[in-house]
DNA sequence: TTACGTTTGCAAATGATATTCATTTAGCTT
DNA sequence: AAGCTAAATGAATATCATTTGCAAACGTAA
């Protein structure tokens, strides 16, 4: 499992801001590796608060994960409304994602082409890009033949 | 200028809704048109009040906001935080934005290759997009130049 | 073990947006 | 034109996600 590797990273970049290596900050670690789907945080303090014996409260869950943003292990890939979806990307290749606005459903894509022509972009107006979001909404397949 | 030419196409869609033609709803229209810049709803609101003898009241320019989303002149274009920038798209094509985290600054471009692999991506997965938003974050040429 | 700065949990604050409700208004229908 | 009814408005209040203040608990390094 790369669970462990992740953990000695983050312990890393955790000694190296000065900050300090605690119970709560790996549970939330642990617990959010677990989850396995995207997630947004008040999802991921109910199902935290479900599991017996945990430690983390919602204050610290949401300061964790603004750490583990900073760190690089999670993202923001879906902004709807006011919500926000993010995913655990530690190990997992980069990509984008088409939302099904009926069902909730997430689908994701790479297109390495759309990397490249994204780049160029950019190069284009001297721009120096640092991350970016690709959100497709729409209706998914199932949704689509329901309607009928 | 074509805002008689918006305001009478909203004038129908409103009719056709069962909706009614009100003062507010152009006024608020009519700001927005001349508003200029990508916008956030409470900059907005800020600003027609700062007008003199406005009508609009906080709850009318966001109930606003959301009919012409549904009516199409108006997209929101960006999410960063827990801030949404807006945008009077009426009349003008269709494009995507580039986004300085340094000093906010708004890139617009459009790139007709990334459209159409887009619809490539929608296909492969039988799914039907609605619309999409692509956002690329990053530093501006001169954010650039000023940190030497 | 001590000392000190960091983290935590909780409650309270925030900030954007939505909603409630009493009142006004738009758009019919006489 | 006057009346009628449903929709729109404004102000206050609620909601929801997220942040913050603060006292107590903890982690670290000497
Ligand atoms: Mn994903
Ligand atoms: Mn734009
Ligand atoms: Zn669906
Ligand atoms: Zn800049």
């Amino acid at each position: 499992m790369q669970v462990d590797e992740l953990k000695s990273r983050f312990e890393q970049f955790l000694k190296q801001k000065g900050y300090k290596i605690t119970k709560g900050r790996f549970e939330i670690v642990d617990k959010i590796a677990s989850y396995g789907k995207h997630f947004e945080i008040e999802e991921l303090v109910r199902w935290i608060a479900n599991q017996n014996k945990t430690v983390a409260s919602r204050s610290t869950v949401y300061r964790t994960v603004r750490l583990l943003q900073d760190f690089g292990a999670i993202r923001e890939v879906i902004k709807l409304g006011n919500r926000t979806i993010y995913e655990f990307v530690a190990g997992k290749p980069h990509h984008e994602h088409l939302i099904c606005v009926e069902c909730g459903k997430i689908i994701e894509f790479y297109k390495d082409e759309i990397e490249e022509l994204q780049d160029k972009v950019c190069e284009e107006h001297s721009f120096t890009p640092l991350n970016h979001r690709l959100e497709i909404f729409g209706i998914c397949k199932d949704c689509m033949e329901k309607r009928t």
